[in-house]
DNA sequence: TACATAATTGAAAGCGCTTTGGATGCCACT
DNA sequence: AGTGGCATCCAAAGCGCTTTCAATTATGTA
């Protein structure tokens, strides 16, 4: 069933049908009705692709998604689709996901551009000195960042939590406890998230005189293995830090379980905090010892980007192009005063 | 820059440029060179819009994801994304995600069907007499299911693991080292996998003339928190169980939790195997006692459908309509035999 | 030399929709 | 009666591509 039946059916001519499926004034509230009880009855909906060509919009956000054999899926992927999925149905949005490999980014981000099939772009994991930036800038087509990109003009549209307060604020807390020896279990170092993190910690604990040391810093994929194994160098090391930053819940996990495993007290012997996303799959809440986190739901994110997303390609704007969500220092078990020695 | 400028460059028909860049025979190497040099130079990209509308296709497939404000996302169906994603890169295909809300998914994939911007379809979270069955048999587009649905004909395309058999074989082990008081911590009730790992944990018992108390099932979302509640309940129990079997690694964790908290050895006090969909998050040779699984990866199912749904779409078939893949018993520490009272 | 055959290219129709630029009829008003 | 305004509706063009059908030229054969 396409327009052009649906009219005849009617005895209609498609305009006035497009017309009257569109809510456009021009039409008859009776032969509106008309069409609007026809469309009901067989079923028919507007074949997108020709909308799109006609129109130059369809409804469809798009992003890309790093993927290649070998490539680790990332939790926290399917989290913020999971919100940017919650406000795209509210108005009949959807994505299209173009499954790139990571060295391809760029080039993948312009083919989905280019292809015309998508109103909008949404691009995350940002690295500093991006190249998709300057890519996007020329593509005169909306987007909005997750993230920001160190050492970039940020005169981007942008959604960022505030990375460094965050860590600045968890380890002032730590500071305040006591605590000197520090170590920071940090995501990719590339990623802006972790350079911010680690400039957080780095000047809170510069305000007190203390360094960051190479050894005490850990940059890897936010997995509970890396988690553990992280941890397991940090407890070896001859002036074993009593204070651990940790960017994820997850790679908290593997942490505690090397915590545990060389008969180490969390909250005791080792305080913790970590950056916790709002997984719904791993609540710090629920660690056997309660994790204190720095908080900022990864899911709200999504909400609102989409809705920035398609505010945008619906003219509903105006939308603020920056946006900096300052994030919750939750305090739990996790942290205590600094051991004596 | 689009066709017809291009060909206005080149000094040729649309025809013949279109005929150049999607190989047909009938064209001049030379001209079909010239073509693609333009190509490069231009960064000439087909609107796929048109394409679709001109040809019914479009390398898309697409799938439906459940999400809705309180619904959880769910790590299973981001790994599995990512086995998709893994496929269809190499082929240039990519995803029409459409969200929709739980209660509507009949509704939701008719839509994206009729839309006309996907090839085929991909279906997953298979549930008894799952409704979305007949409706697919009625579209005429190529699809493949995730799963299979309990209580319908198997006369559909899936691709499934053979969950009875699979807790069958741990349940089995568990009898052979004794067990006697079982307890299944499965996903939500509905869901076909969780139907079926209950068949294979009641056949198996069934031979040692044991049943499956309806106090020793609980049925939840796949959560850590979830794990928690069930276990805790199971150790309550006047006959505590002693064997335990867990439908997802995410469960185990919680329920790990719980065995801890209440100062029980797992594999001593408590056996547990966990089905293992090979997250890459959470990896059962990890946990500080490492877990005996079933395993199957749920990635490579993601690649596997991929293949066959592109492969269809581009008539490179013939693919096998059913497959039933078997699932591996990886023995680990955290089994053994039944405690004597 | 004449004619069938193959190789290469193009004109134009069509995919299903939106939208521009009229038509048409009806009414109020002068 | 004549005019303008309004409410409705329609024909046709156009979005950017593919594909059918036909034309043109090059090649080979009798």
């Amino acid at each position: 069933m396409n327009l052009k039946q649906l009219s005849e059916l009617l005895g209609l001519s498609q305009t006035t049908v497009s017309r009257a499926l569109n809510g456009y004034p021009e039409v008859n509230e009776a032969t509106r009705e008309r069409v609007l009880q026809a469309v009901k009855e067989t079923g028919y909906r507007p074949n997108k692709a020709a909308q799109r060509l006609a129109t130059g919009k369809a409804g469809s956000i798009g992003l890309v998604m790093p993927t290649a054999p070998g490539h680790q899926s990332d939790v926290h992927f399917g989290e913020f689709l999971a919100g940017l999925g919650e406000e795209a149905v509210r108005h009949d949005f959807h994505f299209v996901i173009m499954p790139a490999d990571p060295d391809d980014e760029v080039a993948a981000l312009r083919r989905l551009a280019i292809s015309g099939n998508v109103d909008a772009l949404f691009v995350a994991y940002m690295r500093g000195h991006d190249p998709r930036l300057p890519m996007l800038k020329s593509l005169s087509m909306p987007y909005v960042v997750h993230g920001r990109s160190f050492g970039s003009e940020p005169d981007y549209p942008y959604l960022d939590i505030d990375n460094e307060g965050a860590f600045y604020d968890a380890t002032r807390l730590l500071l305040q406890f006591g605590h000197t020896r520090f170590a920071l279990m940090n995501g990719p170092m590339q990623l802006d998230f972790a350079i911010r993190r680690k400039n957080g910690v780095i000047s809170a604990l510069a305000e007190r005189g203390l360094a960051l040391e190479e050894d005490c810093i850990s940059h890897a994929l936010m997995t509970d293995e890396q988690g553990l194994l992280a941890m397991e160098h940090f407890l070896q090391l001859p002036e074993r830090p009593t204070a651990i930053l940790c960017s994820s819940t997850v790679l908290a996990l593997g942490a505690i379980r090397a915590v545990n495993q060389a008969g180490l007290r969390l909250g005791e012997d080792i305080s913790l905090i970590a950056h916790d996303d709002v997984l719904p799959l791993l609540k710090p809440e629920n660690f056997s010892v309660p994790l204190t986190t720095t908080r900022s739901s990864l899911r709200a994110a999504g909400v609102r980007i989409a809705q920035r997303l398609i505010g945008t390609v619906k003219q509903a704007g105006p939308f603020p192009d920056q946006e900096l969500w300052k994030t919750e220092l939750i305090v739990r078990a996790s942290t205590g005063p600094a051991p004596q020695v």
